[in-house]
DNA sequence: ATATCAATTGATAACAATTATAATCAAAAA
DNA sequence: TTTTTGATTATAATTGTTATCAATTGATAT
């Protein structure tokens, strides 16, 4: 599986950019790291514990901030909040229906479809998003359970 | 390109499942017809030129309720709002950031993905989502604008 | 036809996720 | 130190959607 780009390049970028390392930042950057595509909520909800007076703005703007600058990228689902990951290598989710977890996974010629969408019918593609969903291994096995769900990576 | 099942067959599935076939619904599925993915907004916007008085929560219910039957099938992106489309065979969705449009694009092998998931790594896939980003092949030509985002079917 | 009764509608309020505003605070620049 | 800029916070507002519930509709039995 493709690695995010290590820590001290993350916040090198932001010093490239003339912002601060404040510490909520660098909390927020370090939970994106230790999580498995958390939602802003559960960034706030553990930032609590060593930032007890963070407030959702601040999660909300560090991480719209980070995407900005293509360092996050933000996922959507029909739930109701965004999930969050760091940018790394073109790669696929697997949402399991069982445990919840978002599984990321290779998907070695994916990345094709694309160009044969731009060679057959003209679409110029800027990215591709794709998404299974489905029962994971662990599940299948009946080894998980829901309440693993919202895990931190492994 | 793949087509939903008629409209009739629509009606008859309502019927079935003993589900009154109301001026209201019967808009609300026309309006899926002749439009492009709409969201809840765009349903309720047009509809409420033949029907002053409709409700945005009939129009969400109704949704919900082709939703539930697996009439109708319910995307989320970004930050907006969810778009609808009538059930079809499995296709993929291409995003024009510049006019905005969701086109409905074929592209045969992508569900080939899915057995390779399965074989390879023991995920179990019940459906697949697959979206493009990018440029259509209107707007590379520049012959469409932003304007004309939110259209009806062609 | 009329009574009955569940399904449906629509006005209102509630709700959760997110964003905007304004005041405060802290760090860097002058 | 003072000034300026950026960041954080508390608060309120906004948006999309769902819940509540009384009023209305329509199908069915009588």
């Amino acid at each position: 599986m493709n690695e995010p780009m290590d820590m001290e390049a993350v916040l090198e970028r932001l010093k490239e950019k003339g912002l601060r390392l404040t510490p909520q930042r660098v909390e927020v950057i370090t939970l994106l790291y230790q999580l498995s595509h958390p939602t802003a909520e559960q960034v706030y909800s553990l930032m609590s514990k060593k930032f007890p007076y963070v407030s959702q703005t601040t999660v909300y703007s560090t991480l719209k901030m980070l995407k900005d600058l293509g360092l996050v990228n933000e996922l959507t689902y029909g739930d109701r909040s965004s999930h969050f990951e760091l940018t790394q290598e073109e790669h696929a989710h697997f949402n399991c229906k069982s445990c919840g977890e978002i599984y990321d996974v290779d998907v070695k010629d994916a990345h094709q479809l694309q160009y044969m969408l731009h060679a057959e019918q003209g679409y110029q593609v800027d990215f591709v998003r794709l998404e299974f969903y489905g029962t994971c291994p662990a599940c299948a096995a009946g080894g998980k359970s829901e309440a693993d769900a919202g895990r931190t990576k492994q």
